[in-house]
DNA sequence: ATGACTGGAGTTTCCAGA
């Protein structure tokens, strides 16, 4: 069995405790973490290890940062897009080998305002992301895996309010169309795929207006495979409980398991 | 009740998050 997560951590150094308790609770076996907010200096690399975890991290100052942590040392370890052209994909996008699957953790822009200068940085970013995939792997063959925040509800099922939400920030036409080119190159969405209909599977709740209590959130967070990985599929969650710790982050772990 | 969030930078207030 391979167990694989992801979880938007909003900040290594703030959520330190939770995410030791939660590793120890689920013992997955690899983990994608966004937002861990921190340089390789301050990322708790030895505390991971600790806990038998190994970690590839690519971080930068205050903001952003991803991560794969894993039980095997992480192979291969790519950070940003193979061009190295976007200094700032160099914190949102970190790639590794682990037990023969390349593991993708990203953090895609939030996006800020429609229409601003950021927004079209977001879709770039998207785009840019399924011709990287077209150019370097067989979704047939390969076993990949893209997991993350991708700051992006794919579907009406998938936000408390789909009226009130159209047209904002994460549930834009124009995100979802590029995050539909981007599954269409031959992912599977783990989660939908186990469970097709279940409306209120939300990975991301404000920590405002008690939203998490009354279960106003998006789902933002996946974890998307190649046809060939999700062959070997046999569950998919989304574990609300490190959410209703105290001083949480307000996105919740993602989880996959497959026969492997 | 006229407010009600969080983290980081870097300073006492702002920005970004989604």
């Amino acid at each position: 069995m391979l167990v694989l997560a992801t979880w938007n951590i909003n900040s290594v150094r703030m959520r330190l405790e939770h995410l030791k308790r939660w590793l120890k609770l689920r013992a997955p076996d690899v983990v994608c973490l966004q937002e861990t907010k921190a340089t390789d200096r301050d990322f708790p690399f030895a505390e991971l290890e600790a806990l038998g975890y190994a970690a590839a991290h690519a971080g930068g100052k205050g903001r952003n940062g991803v991560a794969i942590l894993a039980k095997e040392e992480p192979q291969d370890v790519m950070i940003g897009f193979p061009d190295g052209e976007d200094e700032e994909a160099k914190e949102r996008l970190i790639a590794a080998t682990i037990r023969g699957v390349r593991v993708h953790s990203v953090y895609i822009p939030n996006g800020g305002s429609v229409g601003s200068d950021y927004f079209l940085y977001k879709l770039e970013f998207i785009y840019r992301l399924r011709e990287y995939f077209e150019n370097h792997f067989d979704p047939e063959r390969d076993l990949v895996a893209l997991c993350g925040d991708f700051n992006v509800a794919p579907e009406p099922i998938d936000v408390y309010d789909p009226e009130l939400l159209a047209g904002q920030i994460c549930f834009h036409e124009r995100e979802r169309t590029a995050i539909k080119l981007l599954q269409e190159w031959g992912f599977v969405d783990t989660y939908r795929a186990v469970h097709p209909n279940q409306p209120g599977a939300y990975t991301w709740w404000d920590y405002q207006f008690g939203a998490f209590k009354a279960n106003r959130g998006l789902r933002l967070d996946h974890i998307w495979v190649s046809k060939a990985l999700a062959q070997r599929l046999k569950d998919a969650l989304i574990d609300r409980e490190p959410r209703s710790w105290k001083r949480p982050s307000d996105h919740a772990p993602v989880m996959a398991y497959f026969d492997l």
